[in-house]
DNA sequence: AATATAATAGAACGTTCATTCCATAATGTA
DNA sequence: TACATTATGGAATGAACGTTCTATTATATT
């Protein structure tokens, strides 16, 4: 039953959100959209409704992808402590993504647009919510086996590790050199030493 | 010598770098900014000499204020620990603001301008190194005391304390009830413990 | 009072933006 | 093969953007 479309809608979504989290919303205009997607003009606004659903849909790929990732990297991990270490600095590398960074777009996306378009505020506190489960969940998995002291705040780890990687998300933006960031990176850990 | 000014260029600076911190760079339009400031189209570009400009130098003025705030509170404080403590809270508060969140305009530019604009990038860069050298004389002088233990790294310290800080800058605009946020807080201090 | 100088008010400019429209091309069905 | 349907290519649209221009107003100096 008609023409048959010429992109993939999930591929083109990726390229989307990979120009978006390079570059920001408001700096990537539909031009650099139909240019870098390949996909025609008509065709995109038929397909996803026009730059905010664009950028609704990339985003809401990024946040999934990024709890699936994350959930099997935590998974494959032995200790608790060198698990996260691992995580933080595998998550730096993503970040990197060559020599221009381009962060985490759930972050980039909190400084940039959340205080103008309140609609992906719950995509952004429900991403919050499913990280910091992951941490709790590895945390708590960390005090059975006895590496973390069972007497410690779980949650408020939980936060704290979330609030750091934001801050991470940041400075890789800033310096993009990770060798400065490792040993603020092992400073952070010491929060699941002690008691 | 001709009409005076109607506006002082210091204030309505203040003005801009209030608007910039709330709305971002992208989302403030010069509308905004004569609305705002109350100053003319054709004086604003005659006295700043356009957007960009204005916006260069209110982050200018916001990064000087930052430091010189944050250099006299750390100067009123006691202990090292309360002291970042104390700071942290205060800092918060500023960030919020009221009901809407504003964060840090430094961190805000290093995620929505810095790729874009590289001419930003020595002002933040600067912006870091001093807010980090606060933190390491800081630290260094609670070594002297005895507070701090002495075989600390205070410049991973200063630097996991600025990574976190921006983490904070994130999350206060997601979330901005600071109750939540003030556990994570006191598990970032146990850096500053034991030896 | 007259003049030079600088700021103001607001229209006007060209560009870029997101979005829509129209003619054309390519498929499934009859 | 003819038709209905959907995607495509590219021009067109109107609004918003940053910026500039012109006429007017207000001050300092002579």
């Amino acid at each position: 039953m008609g023409r048959p479309k010429e992109f993939s809608r999930e591929k083109t979504l990726v390229k989307a959100m990979e120009l978006f989290r390079k570059q920001g919303y408001h700096a990537t205009s539909i031009d650099d959209l139909v240019q870098e997607l390949g996909v025609n003009r008509a065709s995109l606004y038929e397909t996803y409704g026009g730059k905010r659903e664009v950028f609704a849909e990339a985003l809401d790929i990024y946040t999934q992808g990024a709890c699936l990732r994350m959930k099997a990297f935590l998974d494959a991990q032995k200790g608790v402590k060198e698990g996260i270490r691992n995580l933080f600095l595998a998550s730096l590398q993503d970040m990197k993504s060559g020599p221009v960074s381009v962060g985490c777009l759930a972050l980039n996306t909190t400084i940039e647009l959340l205080p103008l378009d309140k609609e992906v505020k719950p995509c952004l506190l429900g991403h919050q919510k499913r990280i910091q489960g992951f941490y709790v969940d590895f945390i708590r998995k960390g005090m059975a086996t006895g590496e973390i002291a069972s007497g410690k705040d779980a949650d408020a780890i939980a936060e704290f590790l979330y609030a750091f990687f934001a801050g991470l998300g940041v400075l890789v933006k800033l310096q993009p050199d990770e060798a400065r960031l490792i040993p603020a990176i092992d400073e952070a850990l010491k929060v699941l030493d002690g008691p």
